[in-house]
DNA sequence: AAGATATGGTCTATAATAGAGACTATGTTC
DNA sequence: GAACATAGTCTCTATTATAGACCATATCTT
């Protein structure tokens, strides 16, 4: 289907959305070299949006983004703060008191993703009751 | 913290996303009440948000998803749908052919989805020059 | 002075999840 | 008659996540 055809076919609220949705599909989401990949990847896995939002309004220590997020293991949060930080989204300073302390912040690249990701976030919050009757109308019609 | 007191402390560029980061803290995250993990768990997994995308221009048959997104296994594939469909973001069509096709297509519930999502693709997009650079001197900076 | 608590992790053993590939049934094409 | 396509399912294995012990040092409690 060539490009021009396309806008006849639109389901989308947002075209240029599709055109570059046609983009992407032409490298193939091969994921080695897809950016859209190689970067949700990592922001949308399991706790990666979550430690975003902890540090949104400020920086934060270790031990207080796990109390935040209970249920995060120490391993998966040390890992996914170290991912963090390679990928330039958070930086990380440690104190000397004794225990040392370490704080992460955001870094203005990782600010800058938390507009984009609130407005996901809010479309969760806002949709939130009509996935729930979804799922209520599908479990009841497709029993266990 | 007081919620008067956060205000001076923001490093965010959007106010009111801070002030709504700060409500769902008070949740504590708890997995399964909090509206933003519920959703977030779904449509931030490995494979949700290419499938979305991939349907986003018109609906497309499982084998068609599958050529789009060529590393994806039959049995994510699958599983995707069908959370995807639980979760009314996709409606799922069987056409009576021999052997039957199936089709797959965003709902307007999924259809909504896409704009937010193109925003934190359209950033990943914009900023994955930056991310490339922060993760080599990174990998520089802390040798294996 | 002993014991608990806090710090930011690491390490290991186990549990949950994802992936690879065979298999299904029927029909069309070579 | 063999190969291919359809949309899955099923099983086995490989990867990944979690739980929980452990570390060294210092402060607070009793």
């Amino acid at each position: 289907m060539t490009r021009a055809l396309a806008g006849n076919l639109l389901q989308v609220p947002v075209p240029e959305l599709a055109d570059r949705f046609d983009e992407w599909q032409k490298f193939g989401f091969d994921a080695a070299r897809c950016p859209v990949r190689n970067v949700l990847d990592h922001i949308g896995d399991k706790w990666t949006a979550l430690i975003l939002i902890s540090l949104a309004k400020e920086g934060r220590r270790f031990s207080a983004v796990q109390r935040l997020i209970p249920d995060i293991s120490k391993k998966m949060l040390t890992q996914t703060l170290r991912d963090l930080e390679r990928d330039g989204l958070i930086t990380r300073h440690v104190f000397p008191t004794k225990p040392p302390s370490v704080e992460y912040r955001l870094s203005p690249l990782g600010r800058s993703v938390l507009d984009p990701l609130a407005q996901l976030v809010f479309w969760a919050e806002s949709r939130h009751g009509e996935i729930e009757d979804a799922r209520r109308r599908f479990d009841a019609s497709s029993p266990a």
